[in-house]
DNA sequence: TGAAGGTATGTGGTATACCACAGACTGTGT
DNA sequence: ACACAGTCTGTGGTATACCACATACCTTCA
């Protein structure tokens, strides 16, 4: 993969501002609100949003999480390294911001910092995405928990209704459509619960699955299988059964551990080009 | 509480190189390790482990960390100011390694950067910290249920020995003591689960706790219901059974939740302090 | 006397220059 | 032909200079 030509569209979204990238800091004028207020609220109200409080590090931050999601991480010849000036020159700016940037992602487990050697986006092996899946299954079976308790009549109607449109995709194996709407159904779980960092918390982790989630999603009959799960979970919800909700959570999430752990081999062979290419 | 006094001891740690703070790198010498393998034994093995890759990033990062944690956050007159430019003078660096490390502690929520503004040491509102104890929960009750399938009978037996041992302090109302075997107590039981994720997630949160914990915990009888609550959930795991160890160990860090809302008007207090800072 | 506006200062944001180290390469000696 | 050593190049690490903005203060004018 080719990171340079990744980010060449990019700077088109810089542009857009019509100035260089690092004069877009120049155009706040955040101090100058007050004085629009004064002014006849049709101007005020259009420049009121400007951009508040926008900077390169936080975008470019961003911009590499968004890329290296959208990277083929596991795929055998993925170039995994990161060069800090290159990425630079493509987004046009200076290296500051940039590592910057490198330095919360590797806070964030997403690549590893190695001085003198590299930056490289950091491959997980299959336990560690097998703990994750498990530290996913403990977060979202509290959120089922707490969803039973917290959750209106109206919440779970609205689920339900939710799960129902999307089950037709599962039957006619519409994998990626599927796929979408699963995620969006645990989501929904978690702000169910009322409990904002259990979601977020998942959210960390999820970001980690998703190149797996998308290699381990075609398999057999899973969607079928999870489409009934979904509603069982939602049964337990409505009947307000925390313990049973909870459990159905974990078992329903667990049966993904269950099922990367057969697809073993493939990953671990994806694993070892890793080693090779380092 | 003032910073740069704060670090003025930390100065002293890296003056033991007997070098100013930038000329560590230099003492590096990961190449040579080679060159000193062929001469004596003697000489070899003691300087074997010399600081593999050591970043001045990544020490202001633990620095840092470790002072915030230490700090009074929510005292009533805690300066929750950070200034790049005094901590880069107190520590006789420059700004660079310090920003980087700003950012990691900004990616982990320890600190809020605002730009122009400075940066500052986060508190946390009673409903975060009320949502970190759900979480936690949540990861230790899997941790728990994971306990009674990976730990061994040995394990249990440690675990056992280990929490009598410590019991004695809770009796005598010795709370310093106390908190940190009941904290020793919880790491223990992720350590059993056989999943590093769950208890890395759980540390993550921790780290947050451990201001609101030291002030939490003189209350009342909670340390003596913390033993019955420890012998009980031990009883669970070595009777492998799966959801009771799992609720047991939900409902003690309920528990916490629970006594943390009625403590709500003084954090909530402390909270108010801090807005009357800004 | 007071309000408006200018200015001085300090903040984080950014760009840049330079450093030490690691690794590849190349030349030279055996 | 091979081994070794020197050099060259590229990496992230660090220091530094400068910028725009926010703020407080002060000057000025009504």
């Amino acid at each position: 993969m080719n990171f340079c030509l990744k980010f060449t569209s990019i700077r088109i979204d810089y542009s857009f501002f019509g100035c260089k990238v690092y004069h877009i800091p120049k155009v706040r004028i955040a101090g100058a609100v007050g004085f629009l207020e004064a002014l006849e609220v049709s101007i005020g109200d259009k420049l009121r949003p400007i951009s508040e409080s926008f900077t390169l590090k936080d975008h470019t931050f961003n911009l590499l999480r968004a890329a290296i999601l959208d990277m083929d991480i596991y795929g055998p010849e993925a170039d995994l390294r990161l060069d800090e000036r290159k990425l630079a020159e493509s987004l046009g700016i200076s290296r500051t911001p940039i590592r910057e940037a490198l330095a919360r992602l590797a806070q964030e487990d997403l690549v590893q910092i190695v001085p003198r050697k590299g930056v490289f986006v950091c491959r997980k092996t299959r336990e560690e995405i097998l703990e994750m899946v498990v530290t996913w299954a403990a977060l979202e079976s509290m959120a089922a928990r707490l969803a039973t308790v917290h959750a209106t009549d109206a919440d779970l109607v609205a689920l339900r209704k939710f799960a129902m449109k999307h089950s037709s995709d599962a039957v006619r194996a519409d994998i990626e459509e599927y796929s979408d709407a699963n995620i969006k159904f645990h989501q929904f779980i978690f702000k169910l619960s009322g409990c904002a960092l259990l979601g977020e918390t998942a959210e960390g982790l999820f970001i980690h699955m998703r190149a797996i989630r998308r290699r381990a999603m075609g398999e057999s009959d899973r969607a079928q299988r999870s489409v009934v799960d979904h509603m069982e979970i939602i049964e337990a919800l409505v009947a307000r059964d925390a313990d049973l909700a909870s459990s159905r959570v974990r078992e329903h999430t667990m049966r993904l551990h269950a099922h990367i752990s057969k697809t073993w081999a493939r990953l671990e062979i994806l694993g070892a080009a890793k080693s090779a290419a380092t």
